[in-house]
DNA sequence: GCGTTGACGAGGA
DNA sequence: GTCCTCGCCAACG
C-alpha cells in the first residue's frame, strides 16, 4: 500500500486492462482515489516503457478516446498498431466506438486493495 | 523548501 | 460543435 509509490499503483491498474479494452486516465485516477489528479496518471506513464513487466499503456487514453500519449511510445504509430491488433479501431489518432471498448477499473474490479 | 511540469478533466464562453 | 481557462497534486530540478 504505502510502500507502493503512486506510479506503481497506476502501473498495476493499467496491467489489469483486458485486451481489446481501453480506459481513460481519469478512470484510473478515480480508482486510485485521486480522481481530481488525472494528470498524475498520465505523468506516471511517462516512464511506463521503462517499467517491467511491460505496461499496456496503449490501452489508456484520455477521456476523448484520443491517443494523446502515442508520441511517448517507441514510435507514434506503435500505439495505434497495438490497439488495432486487439480489435480496437483507431482512426485519425482517435478510438472509434470508444464507448464500446471502454473499460472502467472500479466497475470490473473489486476494491479489495 | 519552492517553482515548474504534465500521456487530464470539467466547466464556461 | 470548438476554444480557452482553471484546478488537481505527485514528481523533478
Amino acid at each position: 500500500m504505502d510502500r507502493a509509490s503512486f506510479f506503481e499503483q497506476v502501473y498495476q491498474v493499467v496491467r489489469l486492462i483486458p485486451e481489446g479494452k481501453v480506459t481513460s486516465y481519469g478512470a484510473i485516477a478515480a480508482y486510485l482515489g485521486i480522481k481530481g489528479s488525472s494528470r498524475m496518471v498520465g505523468y506516471a506513464m511517462n516512464g511506463a516503457s521503462l517499467i517491467l513487466p511491460q505496461i499496456p499503456a496503449h490501452r489508456v487514453v484520455n477521456r476523448n478516446g484520443l491517443l494523446t500519449g502515442k508520441f511517448h511510445f517507441e514510435s507514434p504509430t506503435k500505439m495505434e498498431e497495438l490497439l488495432a491488433a486487439e480489435g480496437v479501431i483507431v482512426k485519425n489518432d482517435k478510438i472509434q466506438n470508444f464507448k464500446d471498448h471502454y473499460w472502467e477499473p472500479s466497475l470490473e474490479l473489486d476494491l479489495e486493495k
